[in-house]
DNA sequence: AGGTGTGAACCGGTTCACAGCG
DNA sequence: CGCTGTGAACCGGTTCACACCT
């Protein structure tokens, strides 16, 4: 998901398929709050309308995990919700640092997200001496000349990378050589790591792009025969050539018709 | 990926694999690093290297948008932009709205990954007065109460949504019933939204989960035959009791042995 | 020779539909 | 009878391997 050697290629731990185990924590959240207002059991049908998605795919979920719950009935609450904390881990607590306190970083240290389900910030590091010693969200942020101290003296695994672009990869190298196994990553860089480290990335801006793309066909819908022209691609006149090689032939198409507005020169 | 339906089904735009378009921002920041060293051409090789996917997978991306490589060459690097760009529609700028103007709101406001590329921040929107008026990132903050019009008037159709989760649907609703169709969510919620309507999400503590379990696993490769117990499972003694129903048998399994620690009741 | 473009095999994941149990 | 649990069909996406072009 980020890099040559990333998410677990074969070793798809005990069985569990990762689009699962991706929708664990959803489950977990919608359980958690049927459990605060006292809900005893679910129907797969009603848990799966609070996770968004479809009954028979929670309940296939739910298999891989062991046969939880009752014929006729339903699940259990409170019993889901422990089997799927233990399963994710969240029984135990993960000591965490984070790399980065800038914008973004603070923010997240802000987050309460964390510390409510099983994950502990233990240090907030920045490069910055500026920023050393200075409080976020109730914590002393350290210098990250001591990072690897502080891994190591916190039985650190898990990272959260949230630097500008530029410093990551030698952020994510020392966090890995420090002992760290697990990152999550919000710096716009594809990050490399040996076998046997996972990383995760969030990344604003793909998010938009993604989403942009989506917009672009919508706008494009009904006006003309299929997408094209009527959006807002108006006129990008002469922005980019073309390949330079490939002769003058009004050579290769897209999957629509042609070549659109480019190419004029 | 959010709700009942979302993510578009058998609209599948124009031919372009879901997975190919959530890839192509990716190729497009790995194209625009090479582009700013004045790389005329890469091989699908080189390229694939840097935007952290195979070269297979690359090259059978780029059929999708029509063949614009050069056989024994590569691709043109300012040639490939231009049209990745168009592609994702980021040829045209897109005005958002972000509403919730908190830690992370403030962040991402001042995040630029928008601003490069296509993306324009139109209005920011809080609903506490307290933060109407204030600046963030050289932006006056505007009151929800105008929401509907701010959208109107600045022709927004993308809305990020960073309020707390128990505001989310609530703007949320508002935004679409004002035109916005798509939506980057960042508060942890299952957003409802009519068909059409594009949400993505984004969620901190879910990466941190599914990087959790990962996490736990690898602990427990070697030790114990396979994983279970070795960990740091520890004693969760007698947290939740059983399924309720479920005779007294020491019936049903989880695909390992048997329920674990729990079910000592 | 070198690297793209792509049919075909493969694989993980989703959906279907129903058997099985409470 | 109701709802879970799951084999089997199905489908999107990835990987392979090679034909084809420059």
């Amino acid at each position: 998901m980020a890099t040559g050697r990333t998410h677990r290629p074969a070793t798809r731990s005990r069985g569990i398929p990762e689009a699962t185990v991706a929708r664990l924590p959803l489950y977990l959240r919608a359980l958690t709050a049927l459990s605060e207002r006292s809900v005893p059991t679910v129907s797969s049908e009603e848990l799966a309308a609070a996770a968004g998605v479809n009954s028979a795919k929670l309940r296939k979920d739910f298999s891989y995990l062991g046969s939880y719950g009752t014929r006729g009935v339903g699940y259990d609450v409170e019993y889901l919700v422990y089997q799927i904390s233990r399963e994710l881990g969240l029984t135990q607590d993960w000591p965490i640092v984070m790399v980065g306190i800038g914008n973004l970083g603070a923010a997240l240290a802000n987050y309460g997200g964390f510390a409510s389900r099983g994950f502990r910030v233990a240090a907030l590091i920045d490069a910055d001496p500026a920023m050393t010693g200075k409080s976020v969200a109730g914590m002393a942020v350290q210098h990250a000349d001591d990072l690897e101290k502080i891994i190591d003296e916190n039985g650190v695994s898990i990272g959260v990378i949230a630097t500008p672009a530029g410093a990551a990869q030698q952020v994510c190298d020392r966090l890995v050589a420090a002992g760290v196994t697990s990152i999550l990553n919000f710096a716009p860089t594809v990050l490399s790591v040996p076998d046997g480290v996972d990383v995760r990335k969030v990344d604003l801006s793909i998010e938009l792009q993604i989403l942009a793309f989506h917009e672009q066909r919508k706008a494009g819908e009904s006006p003309v025969d299929e997408a094209e022209g009527a959006v807002g691609v108006e006129g990008p006149a002469a922005k980019v050539t073309k390949p330079a090689a490939a002769k003058n032939n009004a050579d290769r198409k897209g999957p629509d018709g042609d070549v659109p507005a480019v190419m004029p020169a």
